[in-house]
DNA sequence: TTATATGCAAACTTTTTGCACGCCC
DNA sequence: GGGCGTGCAAAAAGTTTGCATATAA
């Protein structure tokens, strides 16, 4: 879904948007990465640089969009918080505690897990992004070498 | 494992044990809840309010102890970051975004899946605790009834 | 004795809030 | 035109750092 169709349905649901809302929907549109605080800034600052939008205002459009189930909020640990687009095919990070390096999975992996919570908590997973924290292959092995 | 076999095993390590570290594992082992630094704080206040431990130390003896794999870090949402003993037995929430419930669930939710990363990617996860974002039952219903 | 842990104070980062002004509908 | 969104400045919350002192081994 492109971030025009976006903007329409949230249009469509008689929020107000604004030129400011518009370009934090664009930056987080832009890529299927996810964007801390600064990313955004950085974003709108090199598409647009004649409308800088204020580091509050982006905090409150962020906000604005969670409430409204448009925008996931992740803990990368090391990296800060980042958010994404909940529309944007679904991907999520492995964080290796060890060196730092984050390994991207396809959300596949994660159906049958979302399956089991729906099926025994009535719990739906809302969230198009996880984190997972643990310890990366080539970490497990270095640390084999040692005398642990 | 109680936190005196933790702490054996920790200078077994080589580590220094102070009063400051072992008031706050015995804080984390008094309870299989997972603790904010203020909960660490007002345990050690109520257990031991002779020898109160600093913030500061509080922050470093628990980077201490992330370092050495004993204890894990979450991101609760609101709640804030808790911490939690490695050693204790497994479990994990589920965190409703609409009313801010937390379900508690077992660890065996998520076997498959860590067996599943460790086959595909190597990858070791490594954290006593997952906190999963999404809607519980009673949201989800009551959701349904108004025209969304 | 000697390296390491701690407390205090201050700095720093990130996020939130109050209020006057400006803009979208 | 009126209500809602925004920017600025300041505050608040959470966390880290430097340095002198205290303590475990």
């Amino acid at each position: 879904m492109d971030t025009t169709t976006i903007i329409e349905q949230i249009q469509a649901r008689g929020e107000r948007i604004t030129l400011s809302r518009r370009l934090v929907i664009d930056a987080l549109g832009h890529t299927h990465e996810h964007l801390t605080i600064n990313d955004i800034q950085g974003h709108i600052q090199a598409q647009n640089p004649a409308h800088p939008v204020s580091d509050t205002t982006v905090y409150r459009i962020l906000q604005w969009l969670k409430d409204l189930g448009w925008v996931s909020q992740t803990d990368m640990g090391q990296t800060g918080i980042v958010y994404a687009l909940m529309s944007d095919p679904c991907h999520h990070h492995l964080i290796c505690l060890t060196c730092g390096a984050t390994i991207t999975i396809e959300d596949a992996a994660f159906v049958p897990l979302r399956e089991q919570l729906s099926r025994d908590y009535g719990f739906e997973v809302r969230v198009d992004h996880m984190a997972i924290y643990g310890q990366c292959a080539q970490c497990r092995q270095e640390q084999s070498h040692s005398c642990q």
